[in-house]
Order: C-alpha cells, then structure tokens, then sequence
DNA sequence: AAGAGAACCTGATATAGATCAACCAAATTA
DNA sequence: TAATTTGGTTGATCTATATCAGGTTCTCTT
C-alpha cells in the first residue's frame, strides 16, 4: 500500500467555492478576466457535484444544458458508435473543461463517466450566454476555448492516422505529462486514473498492444510501469520517439 | 469534354455581394438572424477572395485574422507533422467555413489551398468579435458553429480509430452526398475536386487502398466511378457499409 | 484467508492494409 | 501530334497489429 496519492486527487487548501480562488482557474480560464468578471462568472455556477467512480456525468443524446469543468478526480469521453463500439475521445484532468461539444444543438454528442471519485463544478449554459454579452473577455474565453479544442482533435487526427502503436503511446503519456505540469503536478511520475483497456480504445489500439508497448518502453528505459504507476526515465527520448525521430 | 461542370462551381445567378442575399448563408449561417443583423455581419465581410487551383489561402503558423466562408470551388486543409508528414483535416465546400481552429491563439494551426478556382468571403475575427457583443444571435451562431466542427472532428477520431477501409471510404462518399445535398445539389452524382492520393491521405491510407476499395465498390454496383467522376448507385447499401451493419 | 473477477502480460498465429513494382489513361506541354 | 507528367489501377509480397489463447497478479468480496 503506497501513500503516494492518485495524481488527479487534491490536497484539501485547494477545494474552494469560487472561480476568483479556484487553484485551476488559469487552467479552464486560461484568458485574464477581472475579479469583478471573475464574480460575475461564480453566479452562474450552480453547483459542486462531486461523482463516484463509474457514476456517469451525462449520457450521448441527453440535453446538454451545463458545462462542466473537472476540479479533481478525471472523467472519461466516450461516443458510441451505431454499431455499439465505443469510442474513447478523451480523458479530463482537473482544470479541463467537458461539454463543448453540446453548445451547438443543446444535445450531448459523447457520454461523460467519472474515472475516479471527482468534483465538477457546474455551469449552466444559457446563463453563461447571457454573461458572455456582458464580459467581453468571456465570450473570447468561451471561443478561445471551442477553438482550442478544435486544434486538439485535429492533433488527435494526425495522431490516429499517421502514427503507429509506439508513436501513439509516447504521444500518449508526453502529453499526459505535460497536462499534469501545467496544473503544478510532477510531469515525471504520476498515477494513471484509466486501465489500458481505455488507452487503447482512445488510441485506436488493442490493450495487447498497449501492454506490448509499454513493456517495450520499460525495457529501453524510457519509462518504470508497474500497472497504473508511471515514471517517465527519458522524456527526451520518449518525445523523440512520438515524433518520429529515431536517431538518438 | 464533359458539358457537366464540376459540383462545386456555382451558376452564375448565385454570387452575389451580401450575406443576405447570399444562397449559401443557411449554411454558413444555420441559426436564423435578422435582416438588420445580416447587413451588419456584411460590414466586417472585408472581401470576396478568387482562388485559382492551388492556390494557399493561408499557411500553418501564420497569423490568424481572418476567418472564411467558402462561395465556390473547394479548399482542403491540413497540417505538417514535425516530421513533415501532412495531413488533410478536410475538405470544405461552399457554405463552409475555413479558420475555426485559428481563433484561440490567432495562430493557422493548419494550411489551407484550394482544389479548383474558388472564392472566399474573408471576415476580420476582430471586427466579428465586435460584432458578436452587439448581436447575440450572432454570438450564440459562432459558438455553435464552433460547437459543430468539435462534433465533427469527434466523429471523424471515431472513424479512424474503429473504422476499417472500406468503411472510411463508404463514409466518405455519403458524407460528401449529404453535404452537396444541403446545397440543393444532386446527392447522387458529384465530381470530386480532390485525387485519390488527398482522400487517401485524409482517411489515413494509402492511395493504392483506395483505388482498390473504389473498384470493390463499382463491382458490387454500390457506385459508378469513372477517375473524378462519382455516382451513388444504392445508397442505402453504402450507408449500410459505412455503418458496419454487413447485412443486406 | 480463500475464492472470484478484473486488469495486465505474453506467446502463437492470422490478416488488413502497406509497400514495392508495373502499367495504363488522361491531361498538359512542347 | 508527340512527349511528358500526373493520376489512377492492379498484382505480388511484406509487416504491424489484431486475434486467439493462456497465464499471472492484483483487488475486492465474503
């Protein structure tokens, strides 16, 4: 039993009530909003809702009438296909925001599960219209995000069609790592909050090759894995090999 | 010599200088928006761009000030890799728009070059965000637009990560189908703008896959193909392909 | 502490699609 | 009109990853 915590849990200072103290708010509010804005953006966040693990957020279909953004825990992304596959999209560290998707025709495209026991906070989505009318920072926070996300799922494109399995895994934990820097988090060791069934759904692999893989990267001492413990060794080598240059 | 002009070239009678009047704006514009409200949104419309084939609208880290809405002819995008790889995010047809992904960090995450002769509306993001405060309905039209292309790229990761090539292909074609239906055009007879090499890219295969699955098509008279020429012969079967239910 | 189930790992084999190599047809240029 | 280039097709072979099968370790339940 290690008393090294799951990397996406927080220390107890960091739960507040309000975006204007909220630890995360250069995370999901990456645009400078005054404190005032920073108030006014706090009325219409109704509520903290916190979820088991496996509880689900919203479902694909359902009417989406709030976005939510991930204070801790994580949550997994999933679309199901007409056919019954499920699609992985994406996994939510604290900080992240879920639910862009359902801005357009008030319909939820993708079903949202919690992966560990996670707060969100709640944002009703016609009252941050509204406030977007009055906070000229927020609407360009709210597009700067969409558009954000569009470059993300177009990375993920590239990934998914020209990389292969070693490509995707490197890719996969470099920018895990990355994300848990940003929020202040060692980029080097963390715990994985998802099975390597789900990686390889999300990466378009199998989970034998997921665990192939990363056995291979533990040989060449790119990483230490023992299940869901992850160290990254070399993070130069490891970058270098999930952008395809293979010398050295 | 043909006398069947390609799909994506419009009749003269359909260009003309205004939103308003333009045919194509419930494409480019799905939520309805005032008359008034139109007429301001042609304001920040600076210029209507000509394109000849080949042509580079914009380049991958360029500055980002402009967004486009394709008129006539067609535009594909893509990125490069770090390796130099690209790869085509998509093809966009006239009522669609060019530029969503530049809106966070006013940098192109992607190129831009157009397939044949065409034109482009060109909208200043600066002025439109002006815009967006004074109009709401154009705000709420902007985040939805940029809503749906999340959508479209969560589909299209979905594709590529569980579909196989022929359904990729099946998808293609009846994707096309549906968006040249939109536009009042013929939803079972097109001419392609782009090369087997540029879808191939684009579904992340290889050109030779393509041709191959092309071929399996016309021999079980799902179309007709003749180089750019397309015709959906059972389009209730090719959906049926794409979705991956095989049975009848 | 035993038993069951989930998660993970590893080996053997199969296969979809890539790669390599020609060839053909259309479009473009000379 | 001939020559060249580009785009498209087809066949033979190879390979990365899937599939199938079994085993191990962890975790949860009782």
């Amino acid at each position: 039993m290690t008393n090294k915590q799951n990397i996406t849990q927080p220390s107890l200072k960091e739960i507040r009530n309000t975006c204007k103290s909220c630890s995360l708010a250069k995370l999901c509010l990456p645009r400078k909003l005054s404190d005032e804005d920073l108030e006014r953006l706090d009325e219409v966040i109704q509520t903290r809702k916190t979820l088991q693990k496996n509880d689900v957020l919203f479902d694909q279909g359902q009417n989406a009438k709030h976005l939510y953004a991930v204070r801790s825990g994580s949550v997994r992304t999933f679309t199901t296909a007409k056919n019954g596959d499920e699609q992985t999209l994406g996994f939510h560290l604290p900080g992240e925001l879920l639910g862009l998707d359902g801005m357009d025709n008030q319909i939820h495209s993708c079903s949202a599960v919690a992966l560990d026991t996670t707060v969100v906070c709640e944002l009703r989505v016609s009252e941050l219209h509204n406030l977007c009318l009055r906070i000229e920072g927020l609407q360009r926070q709210l597009i700067s995000l969409l558009s954000d996300e569009i470059c993300k799922d177009q990375n993920m494109l590239l990934l998914m069609a020209r990389c292969n399995a070693e490509q995707k895994l490197a890719s996969f934990f470099m920018n895990l790592s990355h994300r848990l820097k940003k929020r202040g988090q060692s980029a080097s060791e963390f715990k994985l909050s998802m099975t390597r069934c789900q990686i390889a759904n999300y990466l378009g692999l199998t989970d034998e090759t997921v665990s192939r893989i990363i056995t291979k990267f533990r040989q060449e001492d790119l990483i230490f894995a023992n299940r869901k413990s992850i160290k990254i060794l070399n993070a130069k080598r490891l970058q270098a090999v999930a952008d395809s240059y293979y010398e050295q």
